[in-house]
RNA sequence: CGGCCUGUAGCUCAGUUGGUGAGAGCACUCGUCUGAUAAGCGGGGGGUCGAAGGUUCAAAUCCUUCUAGGCCGACCA
């Protein structure tokens, strides 16, 4: 590869040499040095919008971002998200994909609306119909982007790239249009239909409410089963007789906790098969249906007197009898033009439960969704007497004008005095209240606009079989389960700040409507110049009208869509579907996107549109994979609370450790798998203390290794080159870690596209520990090895050649690394791209080079892999880990030379192959010599084991005889069956790995075993060797003495001592003694004399009884004349 | 009340299809440095795997019940 490349502007002048490395690493700073280069050379750009200097054609990676509501501010499930949305368009761009990240905003619906009604200190329906619908519109547009500036903030802080020039917001006119024709393209599919549902209606503010503001509502615990639940309330606890038709002074007993309903009663609810009973009341002689369960409830609490049992018949007996209406208001409806039987009577209903009431349930089809769907089966009609504000009409007499609660105590009255009611309390329930005024809700049947999907159901479940799910059982679960019993969607709303409904209906005939898909067909319609229309919302819309067929006025109807029905359109809406010719294909091409994140909340929301619109549409998934994050919660497990300041504020956290590492600490958990998470060390960290241990784990060790490399490149003249990337080292060591390397590759490869990103840091950290404890520090000698010198057994060509192999594989090794994370720490592996590559001439910005985000992912090579070698390692420092356990356990320290340990390893090519380091174990270890044995039968004592999943299947029952057989194994014949691989027990032969064999250290030695390899140690110390011991300790005494003096590590010393017994014998010893000057950089080694420069600085200590007085003084340049 | 998820060391969490010495990081403790990194490296202690039953030769793992928590949904007569 030729080094002739157009350089980086800016970049020093010169040759490769490495810019010397920041003193301090500080983190936040580097982090903003590099924003400022991704804005200056406009790489994001050149990434977001593929707008490559090489102008490359790439495949495309379709990836749709959710829009926020445009509100709020960001907070940590938002960061969690962004990372995910993040890494996973990084890394497939560095895969030679296209990926277009483009910001959404959510400007619709309620959480705008009630905003701007604070703000204007309005509330409710009526009060903005009074403001005008135009200027609570103008309102919203004006207010709903106001964070939109602190979000942009937030999320390039982060290091994510999304395109927020190019955004897409729902309220623009283009999405609307789009959203106007998929509900144009259902309707013309035959899927929209206008109906009634029973919705929460929130009578103070006069509108219904959805489910999400109704979970909104007041929230308490109660008291008895300790659940949170919705707030208790209060409310009258009546229990009815409606006279029968069919049978004298005969009744049923119903039960209702809202006595407004009743007037609307139009039927009666049994359950067919439980079974009911007929009673005369012993008192009053009356006739009473009701469940017998539930009569004894009664009798129990004293409302009823005794009774005499005259019946007993199934519900189903009781279905189609007729009966008195309660109040007359609706009695017209008890038959129907043709005489039968249409209202008051008792319809069968399976849902009725004997736990309250009477097991007769009232029905007000109106005012309840079970009753609504009886009332549907049963064909009863719908009364509704109420208006949006909980006010009754003039259709219920004197009840007229009165608010519903109101009513209750009225309705009760007059029902008292015609000898209506059986017992009258009151009932302490949980039930549903306004979030906003706190009032209770009140459920009533309302107009709305659906959309059909109940057919839709099993289309639904098979597209979702095609969704890669992350984790795989929200898809399975939570979700399929959800559109298995999907039902009709609900999409209109009756607000103002949204999406219009495109339907217009003729003023005299209700039937004559027609569904407006575009503006240009509305213009045609209307008569309109064709760009009149510039804006769908309501103030622009709702004035545009034409004549109708009946001779009436074409007039849109009230409602805007549901916002969901906006998001859920976004992929054809963000385009501008299929109006943008030039976006056409590329939108319809676009769907399955190939990925989406968003939190588990979305299930039932953006999750769910997307894949509704899209099954509708166009008989697709909405997208091939997902993956679901769960909630953070604030370190001690609750949730995020900004009352309770129990949780670090982000920009905080950020500022102090870097997005990097935020990056990092979320993304190395169960959260990006859809569990909760807290953020936090311990319960009380409320500072980020976590992301600080995330900085250490994770940035440390990588920017340790860049600071190794580069600061001994630059000491000794080594130069990087783009022939250095592609180095072919001779050393076992080099060529290992490149092995190592390229597993670590395939790994993260694999991880990225399973989309498993908790998987993505383990795997990091692994590689940093091969790296940074094992390759870098047993290589450390290499590097400061003197050029042209021969040098461990090498020439002096050699020498320098294995040299040059050295830094070539660490620079390879650290620009792959910094690749293969850069989708996770983009600033961190940006700064190690810019200071290897760019700063060092070695980049070609023509071929984009110039960012390691444009970069392509390092793919992993079969040639440098060289898995017996990876083997081989994990075993040398297994074993190294095995013996320095036992230097522990023995308290012999390190700096205590031994004699020689013993490896036994029974693979003959293993043991070859650990042979290779065997200065690297020696070295570690400070051991002499290096014994390699096959056999280990003097060190353990054999013991075996039966492997239970080998023979558990196999023997069934008489596993545990077997195994209790084999455990009473001695020693002689576990290394019989070692040798022969077979052995008769219990009438079964086992052979092969039906037995483990365990090693136990035989007593008396100094022996660990573990995993197939078992080291010993020689424990006996020579005179020698104590000596030497002794030596190093004085060498660390003197190190110590040293660093106290706060020397330069090259600085020369004078070296005086004074010491007793072996110490002074060890020293006495010239190789020793040569030793530790040389280690110590003493010029001079003398006794200690009498009188010492001022410059000296002194120690004493007890080293195995015997005493030591050092002191050292500082020679050369600088410093006096040391005596002599 | 229903669906899904979770309960493993002091804390945060791993533990594949059941296979028998239950792991990591942090914290604790002991040791270890001087030509990358003490914001480092290594050793060690510490858990009746939420509880109780059951299936099985074998259960942290499968089943049932209970219990605690989370998310979503339902909360009606």
């Amino acid at each position: 590869m030729s080094d002739a490349s157009t350089p980086v502007p800016g970049a020093p002048e010169g040759a490769h040499t490495f810019r010397s490395p920041p003193q301090q690493l500080k983190l936040p700073a580097v982090e903003h040095e590099i924003l400022e280069l991704w804005a200056s050379r406009d790489i994001e750009g050149r990434s977001l919008r593929d707008q490559r200097k090489d102008g490359g054609q790439r495949p495309e990676f379709v990836f749709y971002d959710g829009p926020p509501f445009a509100t709020g501010l960001p907070h940590y499930g938002h960061l969690l998200a962004g990372t995910i949305k993040d890494i996973v368009p990084r890394f497939w761009y560095m895969r030679g994909y296209r990926v277009q990240r483009r910001f959404g905003w959510d400007c619709h619906g309620l959480p705008i609306e009630s905003l701007i009604e604070n703000e204007l200190g309005i509330h409710g329906k009526a009060a903005i119909e009074e403001l005008g619908v135009p200027k609570f519109n103008a309102a919203c547009r004006a207010g709903v982007l106001r964070f939109t500036q602190e979000w942009e903030t937030v999320v390039r802080r982060m290091g994510r790239w999304v395109d927020f020039r190019n955004d897409y917001k729902t309220m623009d006119t283009s999405f609307m249009e789009s959203v106007w024709w998929v509900f144009k393209s259902l309707w013309d599919k035959g899927l929209i239909y206008e109906g009634h549902r029973v919705q929460p209606v929130s009578p103070a503010l006069g509108t219904p409410l959805s489910n999400f503001e109704v979970a909104q509502g007041p929230q308490e615990k109660d008291p008895v089963t300790r659940k949170e639940g919705h707030k208790r309330r209060q409310d009258p606890s009546l229990t009815v007789r409606f006279k029968l038709e069919d049978e004298q002074n005969a009744y049923l007993w119903a039960w209702t906790t809202t006595p407004w309903t009743l007037p609307s009663n139009l039927a009666l609810a049994v359950h067919p098969e439980v079974t009911y009973v007929k009673v005369r009341v012993k008192a009053t002689g009356e006739i009473a249906y009701l469940e017998p369960g539930r009569l004894a409830h009664y009798q129990e609490r004293e409302r009823i007197g005794e009774t005499e049992e005259l019946a007993r018949l199934p519900g189903s007996e009781l279905v189609g009898r007729p009966y008195e209406p309660l109040l007359p208001f609706f009695a017209d409806y008890r038959t129907r033009e043709d005489g039968t039987r249409w209202a008051f009577k008792v319809v069968s209903a399976t849902y009725v439960t004997t736990d309250s009431g009477t097991g007769i349930v009232h029905q007000a089809p109106a005012f309840g969704e079970d009753d609504y769907n009886v009332g549907k089966e049963n064909g009863l009609p719908l009364v509704n007497p109420l208006s949006l504000s909980g006010v009754f009409d003039e259709s219920v007499g004197e009840f007229a004008g009165l608010f519903a609660k109101d009513a209750d105590k009225k309705i009760v009255a007059r029902l008292r005095s015609e000898q209506k009611v059986v017992d009258h309390d009151t009932i302490v329930h949980p039930y549903p209240h306004c979030y906003r005024t706190d009032q209770p809700l009140l459920y009533m049947a309302l107009s709305t606009w659906f959309m059909k999907v109940e057919h839709l159901r099993e289309r639904f479940v098979e597209l979702n079989q095609k969704v890669h799910w992350v984790p795989e059982h929200v898809g399975s679960g939570r979700f399929g389960n959800w559109l298995a019993n999907a039902r009709d969607w609900n999409l209109s709303r009756n607000r103002f700040w949204g999406t219009p409904l495109p339907v217009w209906r003729c003023d005299k005939d209700p039937s004559d409507m027609v569904c407006i898909g575009s503006i240009a067909e509305l213009e045609k319609l209307a008569g309109l110049q064709p760009g009149t229309v510039t804006d769908l919302h309501r103030e622009h819309v709702d004035t545009i009208t034409w004549a109708s067929k009946a001779g009436g006025t074409m007039r849109r109807v009230k409602e805007v869509f549901d916002c969901w029905f906006e998001s859920g359109s976004m992929p054809y809406a963000q385009n501008h579907y299929p109006f943008d010719e030039a976006q056409r294909s590329r939108v319809e091409q676009g769907l399955p996107a190939d990925f989406i994140a968003e939190g588990l909340d979305q299930t039932r929301g953006w999750f769910y549109t997307l894949h509704v619109l899209s099954t509708a549409l166009f008989d697709r998934p909405p997208f091939k994979n997902v993956i679901v994050n769960g909630l953070i919660l604030a370190a001690d497990g609750k949730k995020m609370s900004k009352r309770l300041k129990n949780y670090p504020d982000p920009n905080g956290v950020i500022d102090r450790y870097g997005a990097d590492a935020l990056r990092a600490y979320l993304i190395n958990s169960q959260v990006v798998r859809a569990e909760p998470m807290r953020f936090g060390k311990h319960k009380k960290d409320t500072t980020g203390e976590c992301v600080r241990d995330t900085v250490r784990l994770t940035i440390l060790p990588l920017w340790n290794a860049y600071n190794f490399l580069v600061t001994y490149a630059r000491a000794d003249g080594w130069q990087p080159s783009k022939a250095a990337l592609d180095v072919q080292p001779k050393a076992d060591l080099d060529r290992w870690i490149l092995s190592r390397v390229q597993s670590f590759l395939q790994e993260m490869i694999a991880e990225y596209e399973d989309y498993a990103l908790s998987n993505l840091v383990p795997a990091y950290l692994r590689l940093c520990d091969d790296l940074n404890n094992w390759y870098i520090r047993r290589g450390r000698r290499r590097y400061w090895r003197k050029r042209g010198a021969a040098e461990d057994g090498l020439t002096p060509e050699q020498a320098e050649a294995d040299k040059d192999d050295a830094y070539a594989t660490l620079f390879r090794v650290l620009v792959t690394v910094s690749r293969a994370m850069a989708p996770v720490i983009p600033f961190f592996a940006e700064f190690l791209h810019q200071r290897l590559l760019v700063d060092t001439n070695l980049c070609d910005v023509e071929a984009d080079e110039d960012s390691v985000h444009l970069m392509p992912f390092p793919e992993p090579s079969a040639e440098l892999r060289d898995v017996a070698l990876e083997q081989a390692v994990d075993s040398a420092r297994q074993a190294v880990t095995l013996a320095m356990g036992l230097r522990e356990r023995e308290s012999i320290g390190v700096r205590r030379p031994l004699r020689s340990l013993t490896i036994a390893i029974e693979d003959t090519d293993l043991r070859a192959a650990v042979q290779t380091f065997e200065a690297d174990i020696l070295g570690e270890l400070n051991v002499k010599t290096l014994k390699l044995s096959a056999d280990d039968s003097e060190l353990v004592t054999l013991t075996a084991k039966a492997n239970f999943k080998a023979l558990g299947r196999r023997l069934g029952k008489k596993m545990k005889v077997v195994a209790k057989a084999v455990a009473g194994l001695d020693a002689a014949a576990v290394a019989t069956y070692a040798q022969t691989g077979s052995i008769e027990l219990e009438g079964e032969t086992l052979s092969g790995d039906d037995l483990r064999i365990d090693r136990a250290p035989k007593k008396g030695m100094v022996v660990a075993s573990e995993g197939g390899i078992t080291v010993a140690l020689d424990t006996d110390i020579s005179d020698e060797l104590r000596h030497e011991g002794l030596a190093r300790e004085v060498q660390n005494r003197v190190q110590n003495l040293r660093k106290t003096a706060d020397l330069d590590v090259s600085q020369r010393i004078a070296l005086f001592y004074r010491a007793t017994g072996d110490l002074q014998k060890a020293l006495a010893r010239p190789e020793l003694r040569a030793m530790v000057m040389g280690e110590t950089l003493a010029e001079h080694m003398a006794d200690l004399p009498d009188i010492l420069p001022a410059t000296a600085h002194r120690h004493s200590d007890k080293i195995d009884g015997d005493t030591i007085e050092l002191a050292i003084v500082p020679q050369g340049a600088g410093t006096t004349e040391a005596a002599t």
